[in-house]
Formats: structure tokens, C-alpha cells, sequence
RNA sequence: GGUCUGGUAGUUCAGUUGGUUAGAAUACCUGCCUGUCACGCAGGGGGUCGCGGGUUCGAGUCCCGUCCAGACCGCCA
């Protein structure tokens, strides 16, 4: 027997019994008298303790040799110690050890694995095993566990079934790259890792499974970021026989019930935004409603003066920065620098002060008088002492520009509180998205998203203008997920691909088993997935997803820990008939 | 594909205008210490300043290239 207790469970009664524990050394202290050492598992932390008196010489000589991480076995007798640790639950007990076995010595770690530690991100990420050993590690993936466990059991309750769907698939053009797997059995053609099981779900719909769930991975072979990882977990959700205001309504529950029994927040009806007003008011899909700073649109009351940069620009748009007026120009310059990074892009950014005592001080005194600048107050909503920031030029990238401000004064005003939640419909996305360098319309969605019925008589002359039935769900400025109502009749499934620029024998190739399908008698059906690493970490207040991710790559895909990727054998390259132009 | 930031002891970092033997903290090792728990005290070892080239009497420091890491833009149906 390794162990009798954890190194977390044993208080005040259980003293006088005799315990066994196992862990790993997390420090010695050696007081010559007296050594202390905590032992550490992953339930918690227990101190023993040699002593020249108490224990056995032999046994003191063994744990003098102790270094940080050897993992040991005790045998020992719980006994009140003489001075409390009121900092951790077995404060207030030691172990007086009698016997003691090292299991296995360690070598002195690279950084120490402690909460704080002084290790770096790459340094933990090539130790990620030690890393795992640190609480705030640790705690992230019990915690993504009891997440994970709350949404099975809620969905599994609302009688949603768990179906596993196959991770070699095919490849398809649309959407963001497909990481490839080469075939040995069938040479030269390749398998697909799925970007999402989508289509399979609908299948599955087709298939009477009525409401399906996965947790699921899914991945994607582009670019990271520190809230993107090429392999990643959606909770996947399909339902049959469903209108839009179901699923919302479902999974509205869903998110209301995580963020009620993990944070204890209570949250009513989540309020609903269409894409259009979204853009116009935030100038993003996603918007952060934890605070204000709405776009104020200036074209009426800043087009009416001699100012050039303004009359010719498509869209003047500004936002109230509250407290802003106290910036020293300085400030107010590095501002403007920020917007005018290559990131952001902005050419330039006008801004007046909104002086306590009603009066305005703008960078464009010159064309606009007082009367003008409180209009402008007017439409942004400043209030005195606040600071009016005005950019302006194409409606679309403006709007970026805006945004990209908006979220970063956000940020540094403090008014990002990762402790508090406000969820947020976003819907009626368009169906089509015109895209520049192939110069054809895209699935905003994806290609199996219904349009909107009283919409599909503009597919032809105003394709841009078609609403879809997808929706997004926002929380905290990030979009957790995403779904829709799904075409399920044959025909207007190829009206879309015909849409899409695809020909019929293209359709057919890549999605005749889905247009198959639909002439089997496919129920009406539509789903949602959901980021699932990223939605752990906002619950858990975290910024970046890593921490909840046991294993993740680095910024360039890559896993430093056991150096993946890596280059194959020709023996290998030779059996799958590739060939490497390099 | 692009922009920015960084790379100096095991680790996290400092290193002034280019100038003597590259420092601190922590970790590690040794000794001491009668209740420690971020133990304390004394001492010690530890460096290809990412790599390559250039400028210079002299480069951790300046220039060019390159690799690695991080953040972001493009991208992510």
C-alpha cells in the first residue's frame, strides 16, 4: 500500500492514527535538530517531521539526502504540532515519521514549481509535467474538468446523446485550412482532420438522433493566437425539429446554469443585438457590453464645416472616454500614436475635452465651435470631464479602428472586470460575405446555414443583404459560440452552393452524401457549437487559454515538449508514396 | 505573409555614452541553527551575453543577417 491518506485530508482528528502517505518533496527545511519536509500530492500539502529525539537516526540520515521533487513513502503518526500553520487546511497536524522509502529521486527541476513560480512560459511549456504539478495549472484543468462535467450532465439531463463522430474525414475547400493525413491503403489521397463535425451532425439529425452533443476536438491549420490553439475543444450541439428561438432559448439555459452554479451569478434573459446594430453601435460582431463607450455616428453634425478629412470620409465616428479630459496632451499623443500603429491603422484621431466646467477644447478648434463640439457630446454621450475620441474614413475599417480603441481604453480604464459576466445574443448575421481576393461571395457561417426566407428573393440582385438564421453567442467581448438554423432541403442547399461559386459536379463531389441525405427525409435542424477552452477560461477569469489546456502549442503550432512537428523517415514517406519538394 | 517586443547564471531579470574582472534575486552545494512553514545566518560553485558576420584600438551594448519565443494584423466557413 503506497498510501493510506491524501496529502490534503488529515486535521486534528486524526491524530495519534498511523498513516502511510506518498508524493513528491515540495521543500526541506533543516534545522539541524529538526527536519521539516512538505510533502505534496494533488490533493495538498502535509508536513513531516524527523526529529533527533523522536525518529530513528537512519531515518534522519535518509531524509537529510531529500531534494525538492524526490517522490517518497512514509509511514508515521499524526501528532499536533507545536506551532500551527493557520495558512493551509493541515495546518494544524504533522507527520512524526517512523519510516521512510524513496520511490524515486529527482533531478533538481528548472524553475520552481510553486505558484508563483520563476519560471517563464517557454521554460514550463518544455517542463509542461512539472508545470501540471503547480496549483494554478493544476486547478485550471480540475476546473476545465468540472465544467466539462456540469454540461454533460446539464444536456444529458435536457436529453441530449453524446455520439462520437470520426476524426479522419474529408477535405474541403471552404473555411479555414484542414490539417491533412495521408493514406498508406489509398495512395495518394489524403483524410481530413474535421474543422468541426458539422456536417456529421446534421447526418446524425437525418438520422433521428434528434439532439446530439459532443465534446469534441476539432482543428484548424492557421495562425495562433493567445485564445487559438490548431487543436481545440467544442461542445458540439445539434437539435432536429428546432426553430432559432429554441435553441437560444436551450442554450441560453445552458450558459445561465454554468455561470450560476460555477460564479454564482444570477443572470436574467440575455439580451439580443442584431449583427447590423452590433457593428453600427460597437463596430465589431462581438461586442464587450460589461460597459458603455457606444459609438456616437458624427457625420450630421461634423460635415456641415470646412474640415476636409471629415466631409470626405463615409463615416465619422466617435466614443466618450469618461474621465478622459484630465489626459495630458502627451497622453492624448500617445493615444493617437496607438491608433495610428500598422494594427490598428488609423490615419489619424481627432478628440475634444469635455471641461468640467461645460465648455470644449478640441484638435479641431479651428473648424468647429463650441456649439458643434456639444453636439458632438450630445451624440456620444460625454459628460463632463470625459474625453471624445473621433475617427474617421471607410465605414467598415473605421469602425475596426473604433473598436480596436474602445476595447483598449476598456482595458486600461479597468473596465473589463473578469469577475463579472454579460452574455449577449448577436443575430441575423448575413449569410454572404464578399471576399476581396477571390473575388466571390463566402458563407459567413458556413455553407449549410438557412437564409432567412424573406430574404432568399434578394440572393440574386443584393446577395450581400440576405440575413441569415445564425447567431453568435457573446460573453465578455469573445465569441463562445456560434450557430444556426440549417438548410435541410436539397434544393435550396444547392441554390447555395451555386451561390458559393461552386458547380453542381463540385457540390456533388465534395457534399453528395449531404444533398443524399436530404432526399431521405431530413427533419428541420439546427445546432450551436461552442469554444469550449476558451469558455472555461473566461468562467475561470483568465485571459489566455492555455493554462486549461494540459498540453498546448506554442505560438508557431508547435509542441516544444516533445518537439512536434517533426520530420518522418523515408521508410514512412515511402510507404505513403510522398515525396518532399522542399 | 506582415508589424512590434524580447533572447545575458538552472530560472527571472538589471547592465548607463561602446571601455578594467558581466551583476542582483532566486534556485543549487557546504556548514551552522531547539518549532520551521517565503525559515534564518555564514560561505561557495555557476556565463559560448541565442547564432553568424560587420564597424571599432575595444562590442552584452552599434549595424546587417539568421534562429527562437511572445503579442498583434492578415488568416481563423
Amino acid at each position: 500500500m503506497y498510501r493510506s491518506h491524501s496529502c490534503g485530508e488529515l486535521r486534528t482528528s486524526d491524530i495519534n492514527k498511523e498513516v502511510t502517505l506518498s508524493g513528491w518533496v515540495q521543500k526541506t527545511r533543516d534545522k539541524g535538530f529538526m527536519i521539516w519536509v512538505d510533502l505534496r500530492d494533488r490533493y495538498g500539502i502535509t508536513q513531516l517531521i524527523f526529529d533527533e529525539e523522536r525518529t530513528p537516526s537512519d531515518v534522519v540520515d535518509k531524509a537529510k539526502t531529500l531534494g525538492r521533487e524526490f517522490v517518497i513513502q512514509v509511514k508515521g503518526d499524526v501528532i499536533e504540532r507545536e506551532s500551527k500553520n493557520p495558512n493551509i487546511p493541515t495546518g494544524d497536524i504533522e507527520i512524526l515519521v517512523t519510516e521512510l522509502q524513496i520511490l524515486n529521486e529527482a533531478l533538481v527541476p528548472p524553475f520552481t514549481i510553486e505558484d508563483e513560480t520563476d519560471g517563464g512560459e517557454d521554460i514550463r511549456m518544455k517542463y509542461r509535467y512539472l508545470d501540471i504539478r503547480r496549483n494554478p495549472v493544476k486547478n485550471s484543468l480540475m476546473f476545465r474538468h468540472q465544467v466539462a462535467m456540469k454540461v454533460r450532465n446539464y444536456l444529458s439531463e435536457a436529453d441530449f446523446i453524446e455520439v462520437e463522430t470520426p476524426y479522419l474525414i474529408k477535405s474541403t475547400p471552404e473555411g479555414a485550412r484542414d490539417f491533412v493525413v495521408p493514406s498508406r491503403m489509398n495512395q495518394g489521397q489524403f483524410y481530413a482532420l474535421p474543422q468541426s463535425p458539422q456536417t456529421f451532425k446534421q447526418l446524425l439529425m437525418v438520422g433521428g438522433m434528434d439532439k446530439y452533443f459532443q465534446i469534441v476536438k476539432c482543428f484548424r491549420d492557421e495562425d495562433l493566437r493567445a485564445d487559438r490553439q490548431p487543436e481545440f475543444t467544442q461542445i458540439d450541439c445539434e437539435m432536429a425539429f428546432v426553430e432559432q428561438e429554441d435553441i437560444l432559448n436551450i442554450f441560453e439555459g445552458l450558459t445561465r446554469h454554468l455561470i450560476k452554479d460555477i460564479k454564482g451569478q444570477e443572470i436574467n434573459d440575455f439580451p439580443r443585438m442584431t449583427y447590423d446594430e452590433a457593428m453600427r453601435t460597437y463596430g465589431n460582431d462581438k461586442p464587450d457590453i460589461r460597459f458603455g463607450m457606444k459609438f456616437g455616428e458624427l457625420n450630421s453634425v461634423a460635415q456641415h464645416k470646412d474640415f476636409k478629412v471629415f466631409n470626405d470620409a463615409e463615416l465619422v465616428i466617435g466614443i466618450a472616454v469618461p474621465g478622459g479630459a484630465s489626459y495630458t496632451r502627451k497622453e492624448i499623443d500617445k493615444l493617437v500614436d496607438w491608433v495610428k500603429r500598422p494594427q490598428v491603422g488609423a490615419l489619424g484621431m481627432v478628440y475634444a475635452k469635455c471641461n468640467e466646467d461645460g465648455s470644449f477644447k478640441s484638435s479641431v478648434d479651428k473648424f468647429y465651435d463650441q456649439e458643434d463640439l456639444s453636439e458632438w457630446a450630445e451624440t456620444t454621450g460625454a459628460k463632463a470631464g470625459d474625453l471624445i475620441c473621433v475617427l474617421s474614413g471607410q465605414a467598415n475599417k473605421v469602425r475596426g479602428q473604433l473598436s480596436a480603441l474602445r476595447m483598449e481604453l476598456a482595458e486600461r480604464l479597468g473596465l473589463r472586470n473578469p469577475e463579472e459576466f454579460a452574455p449577449l445574443w448577436v443575430v441575423d448575421f448575413p449569410l454572404l460575405e464578399w471576399d476581396e481576393d477571390t473575388e466571390r461571395y463566402h458563407a459567413m457561417h458556413h455553407p449549410f446555414t438557412s437564409p432567412k426566407p424573406e430574404d432568399i428573393s434578394l440572393l440574386d440582385s443584393k446577395p450581400g443583404d440576405v440575413r441569415a438564421n445564425a447567431y453568435d453567442l457573446v460573453l465578455n467581448g469573445n465569441e463562445i459560440g456560434g450557430g444556426s438554423i440549417r438548410i435541410h432541403d436539397k434544393e435550396t442547399q444547392a441554390l447555395m452552393f451555386n451561390h458559393l461559386g461552386f458547380t453542381p459536379e463540385e457540390a456533388k463531389e465534395q457534399f453528395g452524401f449531404l444533398l443524399d441525405a436530404f432526399q431521405y427525409g431530413a427533419p428541420p435542424h439546427g445546432g450551436i457549437a461552442f469554444g469550449f477552452d476558451r469558455l472555461v477560461a473566461i468562467l475561470g477569469g483568465q485571459e489566455t487559454i492555455r493554462d486549461f489546456i494540459a498540453f498546448p502549442k506554442n505560438n508557431s503550432g508547435r509542441d516544444v515538449m516533445i518537439d512536434a512537428p517533426a520530420n518522418i523517415d523515408n521508410v514512412q514517406l515511402k510507404e505513403l508514396h510522398i515525396q518532399l519538394d522542399l
